[in-house]
DNA sequence: TTGTAGGCGTTATCAT
DNA sequence: ATGATAACGCCTACAA
């Protein structure tokens, strides 16, 4: 019982292994029903299933998708995975779970593997990094797997052109901001990612933007960068406070970096939304349960994750260098006030 | 360039393709030098890289684990996957990551697909569902798994015999209701998981082991189920405010749970921990962020994962039926008082 | 309707 | 030190 093939089938069965084979993949192929329950019932007693590996070797790709994520631990990204995996699973699909680590050489890594398993596609979950280096990596991969096939759908900006399922960052980085300064907010700092990812430059482009729309000067002093965690955004606010630059609105570049922030504001006695209103993006779950619950610019990841997998099962015709944008909206809790 | 394979290097090297195998693989197969450094360099200029599916069709298995996990973008599954999927990547293994969405359907089905890409291992992060059913067709799968080596770890209660990488479950929920009645709590409630599932089953025993030990009456009105999702201890907690019992401690199943039931609290004008003292499980990132800080019990997710790969890989052995269990311990923070 | 045989890309076993 | 060849498990013309 240890390794049963497609022969030991096919010696129960008293028929050919082509016969089997055509019961088994359920071809069209003519098939008189009664050999094909003698197929089928010993198949059932030998617990047969077909070998992925062997079908594999005549196929061009396999029904496997490789998604890279920075941190699956975070739940921007475990939302994306979620919605992959489940979208992956309906459509015959599985999921490799690559977590990166903020690597680029580990990413690179992946990729190579992946394209060893002839994984249909990839998607990339997070931002790309803005180095020359990481770049030219990137496109030399794009280049192969633009030869042979493999798709690949970034859902968050890598610096160069690729198929995108994403959301307009500069755009929604305008949005929160410009949510404060209709609330008669002028000073209003910025809490963003790291300073060589597109996804935190983007956002805060967006904030810029807003405020020289509005004539409102840009004070560097109130722009902070972190790593997007918790623990990022809560270091990240008291370094914001130890500048000693008063600021009524606070944005962040995303939720993680809100809650920790919050965290902060709170040990150092100001209150939100009373002293400070802080605004971010994500709309995470747990955003809802924070303490005050948090306003934030809604973030489709599930979807995201559902439709980029669409765009590599071929479900979906994106063009080579199209996007699919999702559009954006608040998500008005309690964590900003009006001045 | 689309299809490279090792029939290709060996042309262009102007060799045999055993030659190319030989050194590709690495083998410790004497070659010359000359003739080694021709074939690296065929293959560095076709971007050549073995077809896993073909070399997998000669090993057992292949150099993937299959991750079971209810729900990705749940934190507490989320540092899992990132234990296993980081050290699967050190030891060159890659992670299949499987959603099933708490249905046991999915999960027997995830069993077959996982089984058929000829993994070397499962790991089933959830705890499993206690009804006969699902006992019956995971047992089956595993004496399958059995005959042929694939090994199957779990990191929560099955309700059977099989490996496991866990903490004792039973004894944490024991630890945090002890805590509670160490600082002079006896009306203590307890919001727990799903019923049917043993992780929730074992940390509600633990709960009601102590409460009897310590002479404290079980009330049933005092014990309310969940889904272990802040929705879902945000619902609770409200329902078992709705009984009209007192209580002045609270033990939630995890932290998730926790947030959820203190977000109740908090609307309804009930402050923790001044009013209500509120306990949990995991640890969970977030924990540390919620308002007040949470107290609760270390669950070693991270570690968890990475050393059921361990196991899977046969760094760790662990014996048929023998267990790893990690020790768990209360990490205090602000949401328990001393009455 | 069913069976036979060749090939998918590798590795391992023989030869040379 | 290198090369030819037979598996590995499956699919698919092509035959029967």
């Amino acid at each position: 019982m240890e390794r049963v093939s497609i022969e030991d089938v096919a010696k129960l069965a008293g028929v050919s292994i082509s016969t089997v084979s055509r019961v088994i993949s359920k071809s069209d192929y003519p098939i008189s029903e009664k050999t094909r329950r003698k197929v089928l019932k010993a198949a059932e007693e030998l617990h047969y299933l077909p070998n992925i590996a062997a079908q594999q070797l005549k196929k061009e790709f396999n029904n496997i998708i490789g998604l890279m994520v920075r941190d699956i631990s975070d739940p921007y990204f475990g939302e994306i995975a979620k919605g992959v995996t489940e979208r992956a699973s309906e459509l015959g699909y599985l999921s490799f779970v690559c977590n990166t680590g903020r690597s680029p050489e580990r990413e690179v890594e992946y990729h190579e593997i992946l394209w060893q398993y002839r994984v249909k596609g990839i998607i990339l979950a997070g931002g790309g990094f803005d180095t020359e280096e990481y770049k030219a990596e990137l496109m030399e991969q794009l280049e192969r797997y633009k030869n042979c096939g493999l798709k690949i759908v970034a859902l968050a900006p890598q610096g160069i052109e690729l198929p995108y399922v994403t959301i307009d960052n500069i755009n929604v980085g305008s949005m929160i901001t410009q949510y404060l300064v209709d609330r008669g907010h002028c000073r209003i700092a910025f809490i963003s990612g790291p300073d060589n990812v597109f996804t935190a430059k983007e956002r805060l482009n967006g904030y810029q933007d807003v405020l020289i729309k509005n004539g409102i000067t840009l004070n560097e002093a109130l722009v902070v960068n972190s790593d997007f965690s918790w623990k990022g955004g809560y270091d990240a606010c008291l370094e914001l406070l130890s500048h000693g630059i008063q600021f009524t609105g606070l944005c962040c570049a995303n939720d993680n970096i809100a809650i920790g922030a919050m965290h902060a504001l709170r040990e150092k006695g100001l209150k939100v939304p009373e002293d400070i209103s802080v605004i971010s993006i994500g709309d995470i779950t747990q955003s809802k349960y924070s303490d005050p619950p948090l306003t934030t610019a809604f973030f489709p990841r599930y979807e995201l994750g559902k439709k980029s997998v669409d765009v590599i099962a071929g479900l979906s015709d994106l063009a080579e260098h199209a996007s699919i944008v999702f559009r954006s909206k608040i998500i008005e809790r309690e964590s900003v006030r009006e001045l």
